[in-house]
Order: C-alpha cells, then sequence, then structure tokens
DNA sequence: CTTTTCACAGTCGCGCGGATGGGA
DNA sequence: TCCCATCCGCGCGACTGTGAAAAG
C-alpha cells in the first residue's frame, strides 16, 4: 500500500518534460527484471517482479525491479496519466491496506465496487493505496505471502504500447488479451477464492481524437454493475491455483447494465473510461467462506499493462490490428493468411531481411532463440498492404512513450546489435530456461530445442521455430508453417505443474534473477529509447489495415526492419543471463 | 458528429454420431 | 457376434472484427 506521499514520488520519477503522458508503465514494463521468455504459446508468457523472498530486506527490492521507486497514487498527474501505483518493496501501512484494499468479503459489497458508486470512485486510490501497487497486501504472513505471475504478459504489453482497447457490447465481450496468471506461494492446502476486480483506472472520460486519446471531461462515477469476475474455479486450494494457469479467458465485458447482477461471468463497464483490472487472492475457508475480519488474507495484485479503455467499437486501428493478428477468433480478418508465407522469396510480401539496409543489425538468432520470438514479430510479418502511409500524422503511440525513448535514436539499433557473446549468452539462456521449468516442460509445448537459428531465419520469422508461442506472439508464423499450434489464449497449465521442488528452485533463483535485473535496470534508458523510436516507427508503418497491395511499398522495409530490430531487442534487453521469462509481483 | 447497435461472414472448438478395428 | 475404444466428419454454437445503420 502504498501512501499519498509515494504518489508524489511517483509522479516526481515519471512525469514528462513536455507534459505529454509520460511512459508510467512501458518503460519500465520493458525493463522488467527477472523475465524468463518461456518457449510457449503465447499464454506463457509471463511476467513477474518479485521481492525476494529470501530476503528480508524489502528496501533492497526497490533497486532489483523495473518498477523501482515507482510507488504512487493510482493516478496523480494532471491529465489522469499518471495512476500506476507500483510500489516494490515499498513498506506499506498495513492499515490502509486491510481496511479499504483487502476488505474481507464481508466488505466486498462496497470495497470491491469502489469505482461504481458516487464518492466512492477513487477515494481510496491516493489514500490508501488502493492496491493498485502490483503486490500483495500486508498482513499476510511471509509463510503465505503470494507471488503472481502475468502470463502473456509481452503481449499486453504490445497493446499496452498503443493504449489497450477492450470492446464491450450489449451481449458481452471477451477480454483480449484476457488475464491469465500463475500464482506461487500460497499454501498448498489453504483455500483461496480468486477473482479479477475491474475498476476504473482514472477520473476521466476518454475520447480518440486526432489519433491519440485524449482526456475527455470527467468519468461517469456512477456506474453500477457488477464490477468482479469470480474464478469459477474458486474456492480452491492454493495447491491447485499454483498448479496450473489461472485463465479468466471467460471474463466478459459489457455495456449492459440491465445484464449485470445475475451474470457473474459479465463485467459492466462504461464506454472510453480506463479501467484497471486487479487480482484478488482472498484465503476463505473450505466453503468458501471468507474469514470476516481477516483482512490479511485478501493479496491484491495490480498490473499497469492489464490497463485498457472500454470502447463500443475500436478507435485505434493499431489495436484492431494487434487483435486480429493475435486473437485466434480473429483470423478470418488476417490478410494473405495462406499466401503471404508460400510465395517464393521474391514475391514475399514481407521483405527479406536480407534485402533490408539494416537488415544485418538484426539481432541474430541465438540470442533470439527463447525471447525475441515472444516479441513483436507481428511487425516484421506483417504483409505490407497494411503499411500506413502517414494517414495520421500523430501516432498515439508516442504518448505512452517516455520522453527520454525519443532520444536515442538510431543508435538504439546499434546498441542492441548482438555479438556472439550475447548468442553465446543466450545458449545459457536455454539451460537457464530449462533448469526453471525442465526439458519436459518445453516438450510438452511442443517446443522443439532447436537448432534453430542462422540470424536470418529468426530474425525474419522469429517466432518460426516455434510454433507453439508463435500462436501467440507471431500467428504469421502459424500461417508460415502451417503448422497446428495451442490456441495462444489456452488455459492449459504452463508450466504444467508447479511441484513443490519447482517452487523452492524458484524461490532459489530470485537473488540471481533480482540481480541480474540490476544491471538491467541500470541500461533501462537506452532501452526506452529504442522502445519509444521503434513505437513511433510502428505506428508509421500499420496505422492503416486493409491497404491496397498497391499500395505497399517495398522501401517501407527498411522500417520495417528497424521496428523488428528495436521491437525484439526491446523483449531481450532485460534477459541478460536468460532468466527474466517469469516475473512476478509479490507480496512485500 | 460521435457513439452505439446490429447483421454479417469467417474461423474455431466442441459434441455428437457413424465407421472402423481389435479383443473377448 | 458382441462389446469397447478410437478415429473421423459433420453440424452447431461461440467468437471475432467489419461496416452500415441507428441513436443521441
Amino acid at each position: 500500500m502504498m501512501g499519498e506521499g509515494e504518489g508524489n514520488a511517483f509522479t516526481g520519477t515519471k512525469a514528462a518534460p513536455d507534459g505529454r503522458k509520460g511512459s508510467p508503465v512501458l518503460g519500465e514494463d520493458d525493463q522488467s527484471t527477472g523475465r524468463r521468455y518461456h518457449i510457449d504459446e503465447l499464454g506463457s508468457d509471463r511476467y513477474f517482479i518479485s521481492s525476494s523472498q529470501t530476503s528480508s530486506d524489502v528496501a533492497n527490492q526497490c533497486s532489483l525491479f523495473p518498477y523501482a521507486g515507482q510507488t504512487g497514487t493510482m493516478y496523480s498527474g494532471s491529465n489522469g496519466s499518471r495512476y500506476s501505483s507500483l510500489h516494490y518493496g515499498s513498506v506499506l501501512p498495513p492499515a490502509g491496506f486491510s481496511s479499504s484494499v483487502c476488505p474481507s468479503r464481508s466488505q466486498f459489497g462496497s470495497s470491491y465496487q469502489f469505482g461504481q458508486g458516487p464518492g466512492c470512485l477513487y477515494p481510496s486510490y491516493p489514500g490508501t493505496g488502493s492496491g493498485i501497487g502490483s503486490m500483495a497486501l500486508p498482513g499476510s504472513t511471509p509463510g503465505t505471502r503470494a507471488q503472481v505471475y502475468l502470463c502473456n504478459r509481452p503481449l499486453w504489453l504490445k497493446f499496452h504500447r498503443f493504449q489497450t482497447e477492450m470492446i464491450i457490447t450489449k451481449q458481452g465481450r471477451r477480454m483480449f488479451p484476457f488475464l491469465s496468471f500463475n500464482i506461487t506461494g500460497l499454501n498448498l492446502t489453504a483455500h483461496y477464492n480468486v477473482f479479477v476486480e475491474v475498476v476504473l483506472a482514472d477520473p476521466n472520460h476518454w475520447r480518440f481524437q486526432g489519433g491519440k486519446w485524449v482526456t475527455c471531461g470527467k468519468a461517469d462515477n456512477n456506474m453500477q454493475g457488477n464490477k468482479m469476475y469470480v474464478h469459477p474455479e474458486s474456492p480452491n486450494t492454493g495447491a491447485h491455483w499454483m498448479r496450473q494457469e489461472i485463465s479468466f479467458g471467460k471474463l466478459k465485458l459489457t455495456n449492459n447494465k440491465g445484464a449485470n447482477n445475475n451474470n457473474t461471468q459479465m463485467i459492466v463497464l462504461q464506454s472510453l473510461h480506463k479501467y484497471q483490472p486487479r487480482l484478488h487472492i482472498v484465503e476463505v475457508t473450505e466453503e468458501g467462506v471468507e474469514d470476516i475480519g481477516s483482512d490479511a488474507r485478501t493479496q491484491t495484485f495490480t498490473f499497469p499493462e492489464n490497463q485498457f479503455i472500454a470502447v463500443t467499437a475500436y478507435q485505434n486501428t493499431d489495436i484492431t490490428q494487434l487483435k486480429i493478428d493475435h486473437n485466434p477468433f480473429a483470423k478470418g480478418f488476417r490478410d494473405n493468411y495462406d499466401s503471404m508465407y508460400t510465395a517464393p522469396e521474391g514475391d514475399r510480401l514481407t521483405p527479406s531481411p536480407t534485402a533490408s539496409p539494416r537488415s544485418h543489425q538484426i539481432v541474430p538468432g541465438a540470442r533470439y532463440a527463447m525471447q525475441p520470438f515472444f516479441q513483436d514479430q507481428f511487425v516484421n510479418n506483417l504483409p505490407q498492404n497494411r503499411f500506413y502511409t502517414g494517414e495520421r500524422a500523430v501516432p498515439q503511440t508516442n504518448s505512452l512513450l517516455s520522453p527520454q525513448a525519443e532520444d536515442a535514436g538510431a543508435s538504439s539499433a546499434q546498441r542492441w546489435f548482438v555479438t556472439p557473446v550475447q548468442q553465446s549468452g543466450s545458449n545459457k539462456l536455454d539451460l537457464s530456461y530449462d533448469q526453471d521449468y525442465s526439458a519436459s516442460s518445453l516438450l510438452s509445448y511442443g517446443i522443439k530445442p532447436l537448432p534453430l537459428q542462422t540470424s536470418h531465419a529468426l530474425s525474419y520469422y522469429p517466432d518460426s521455430a516455434f510454433a507453439s508461442m508463435a500462436a501467440g506472439w507471431g500467428t504469421r508464423s502459424t500461417y508460415q508453417r502451417k503448422m497446428t499450434t495451442g490456441l495462444p489464449w489456452s488455459p492449459r497449465p504452463s508450466p504444467p505443474a508447479f511441484t513443490d521442488d519447482q517452487l523452492a528452485a524458484s524461490k532459489d533463483k530470485l537473488p540471481e534473477e533480482s540481480t541480474a535485473a540490476s544491471t538491467w535496470v541500470e541500461t533501462s534508458h537506452s532501452l526506452k529509447s529504442v522502445d519509444s523510436t521503434d513505437s513511433g516507427v510502428y505506428s508509421m508503418v500499420c496505422k492503416r489495415r486493409r491497404m491496397s497491395p498497391g499500395g505497399s511499398s517495398t522501401e517501407n522495409s527498411p522500417t520495417i526492419k528497424c521496428e523488428n530490430l528495436t521491437t525484439t531487442e526491446e523483449y531481450n534487453k532485460d534477459n541478460p543471463k536468460g532468466m527474466g521469462y517469469y516475473a512476478f509481483y509479490t507480496s512485500p
């Protein structure tokens, strides 16, 4: 829980000098540490921010993670953009948590509804921290401190870069990306309810204007309706929750206030408002009854990259394209589904990496071996007929980028040029991964330990070597290889199970990961620059979709390559030691 | 003019029923 | 011949974004 003062600190840290909306989360997210990229479908990409359980020095944790020092309120900036409240390693006032953020079930009615009723929209944000901090609530004993991994985090980040939009309909629309978590640190035999709550992320009403999201008046804080979605498997034991991914793929969003109370599968939202999903884990009795007064048994986790604006129709074509590219249900809207990868090299819509002047800078395959596949392959895989021709002059993306991001410019590409040494390191990454999740885990997901990787192949179709993962990250690879892949949103366990040994091993690794994470943070500046640059490029490239093929031009190729380079690097940067596939938020 | 609603086409997963093959 | 398990194809429903029309 954060104090109000923490909010200031957060603002000061993140505020953009030019007054634009800063990058409250993106930049830092990308710097996430301890991220281990998992060879799996997209749903298996996880992120965690860990407060090392082996360390009692909470303060130290701040330096270990990208969000370090990002304590703050839900939103503190005048423009409402500074709402992320992250406080790793923050020492939170227990009082604030227990009463307003982590109400027992009996308190649920009001506490979990905040944001709905008049006058209760944000009160808890600045004052108590409202649980928006990506951490569990204090009060839980060290032995029961949970850690929550955000699955498919890279995908969330992709959307977040353009300001995620979620369609809401009267009959309810599923989220995509959907919320999926892995939980560790629970008591194996204790029972828990796991549920998601969606709260307003800021007090503003938003509208899409001039190619970007801008605030437009105040949010309607009178919105009634269900804001909570209890996982259908609740209640269940800690062992059960930790055994597999906890997916909320069936959670639906609606704007139908009348169909809310009866339908626990739907969360009622208001269009053009920004929301923040939160995960709650509540320890309950075996019968599923929450122990009233046991506030400490509730833990709340918030991932800022999960924020989204509810819309009845997509506003940003970038988001639309990302949805189409990654949502299996939208496969029918993908362009050149069959043709683009079956065409000869020269005829391929997607430019060959070797044809790009900058292709030599593309990160060699070895480095991509484990991670890059998860990230942004969609860009270089996009058919050229999607390339943006400048219809929108103001890339909305920029509004999400940190200011320094725009400084780095082209140099960022070279900064992330991968050397053979790095390639070697990536091989270690493979080992690292195997250690963490075992080779059997890899195999269970259909991942070949592969010899992949010439730089060419990897940079061009980086995800092709990992078809299952590609299903989520580079759906194009699916086209290319015509491989049957698991749905990216499949709730199947990943890793298959957390054995006690694995959990223990995971914990043991935390300090090491944290160390690596710290190193990464130091270089975050340049990384952010990379992100910024490529985001801008992407905005230009993919602003419009479904352009006539004749409108495309291979002149875009260099730009594409640049995007490819930077984006892939973006998700490599934090993984110098091959850790980082899994990152998690944990209670302090 | 902006926002919402609706019908639509395409894809996918699931369940059902029939066909097939092996064993008792 | 019967029983059971497995495989395959079909149909249905769920799901998606699109684009036009309606509503405000």
